[in-house]
DNA sequence: GGGCAGGGTTAAATTAATGTTAACCGATTA
DNA sequence: TAATCGGTTAACATTAATTTAACCCTGCCC
């Protein structure tokens, strides 16, 4: 059973507004608009758009600080924000990603473009909400969605680094991590952690989930245990 | 006898396309591009790639869909796939892992991680194809990913100079392995050891995997035995 | 038998790697 | 502003891996 996707679209060019509105309803979309940022939020708290078209350049308060003021309200963590950018050509330097953007699109729009890629995100979307994010190894169940691990039926809390950390090391139970590993990817390439840093965390795991589940290879790394 | 690598970039957005080629392209690598999902099967089958660089967020047939098609055709199976997401996500809201991605890079793309990452990725990717994860020997199966050994269906935990050494051995059953071959393979170059130090990781293999599996030649090493 | 070459064995010494705790910092919240 | 939380670090403790040293076999040759 589908209900018709919302969509909120901002833009301080009412032609624009105008354009892509019409282009939207006639694929059957709900579609809201608002002038600026302000007027953005205002609306998005009655509206509940499952996805918000934002212009970047806008007066008074544009959508890089449009886009960090709603993801910061946790109502809207899950609402798509999609960017309307004046040109592709710098989009390596789009700073909106920062700000939590989730994608974007370049101007000038084509209707057929700007139909066919929000589609896709709001199928991807669909599907991010329907699949199951749940890994399951031996009686630990990890929900990337509630950000909760089950020991059986025991609710565990871990905090978002530990979450990581477990996750991938559950995401291949046996295998052997190594630290070098770990680091790039539950801190990422920049961040330059020192080594105790995982041990700490490790330790934290240990703490709430067993002492059973995290196993140590000397000079190697950590595993899951099967 | 290096040949060149063949990378295969997918996205639907035709400066994204012509940028990361661009960069690749400098770079030394084979590049084949593909516009989406079906078209990126198609191309695969004769550009035969040897990882392919796959934008998520696609109308048609997004990424992850192109992910679980190529990984369900065995032909493909080896093949490295990539995916470029475009939120700077954590690592476990990376939905495509669960089709069989084996790393992602996040949008927006700077050219220098790009190929740093890449080069990192296809470097891991040649060392596992050397280096077979799995060495079974007789009734001995040493498993690297998991650094561990089995006799039979029973699990042994070496050390890791111990398996270093036992996996070294049991590359080439039947072969001798001098002293000096075994320090430059195992301990390194620097390291200067004196000759105890062998045998006394052989004793303790063969403490923990029996006495019948390392062989002596005096004056010359010691070998896996048959 | 004595001596020696080549390992084998053991335990002690050393070093490397990880575990643990407490403290600090910044962000967020009461 | 205090309090809490998550993340990080530094300092120290603990444990395990690795290496060394000392001594023991065994076989061989004279």
């Amino acid at each position: 059973m589908e209900t018709a996707r919302k969509i909120l679209v901002v833009d301080d060019e009412s032609d624009i507004l105008d354009f892509i509105t019409y282009n939207l309803k006639k694929e059957g979309y709900l579609v809201a608009t608002a002038f600026n940022g302000a007027q953005a939020i205002e609306v998005s708290k009655t509206f509940k758009p499952d996805l918000i078209l934002l212009d970047v350049m806008m007066p008074v308060m544009d959508g890089i600080e449009t886009c960090a003021h709603l993801k910061s309200l946790p109502e809207f963590a899950k609402t798509f924000i999609v960017f309307l950018t004046a040109r592709a050509e710098e989009y390596s330097e789009i700073a909106g990603f920062q700000a939590g953007a989730d994608d974007y699109i370049a101007k000038p729009i084509k209707p057929k473009v700007l139909i066919t890629r929000l589609n896709a995100i709001l199928r991807r979307k669909e599907k991010e909400e329907t699949a199951s994010t749940k890994l399951i190894v031996g009686d630990i169940t990890i929900d990337r969605d509630s950000f909760l691990v089950y020991r059986g039926t025991e609710k565990i809390q871990l905090a978002r680094k530990e979450f990581e950390l477990l996750f991938l090391l559950a995401s291949k139970p046996g295998k052997v991590f190594t630290r070098d590993y770990i680091l790039e990817k539950v801190w990422g390439d920049e961040v330059l952690v020192v080594d105790r840093t995982i041990d700490v965390h490790i330790r934290k795991i240990r703490e709430k989930l067993g002492d059973d589940y995290i196993g140590t290879v000397k000079g190697v790394g950590y595993k899951f245990e099967i």
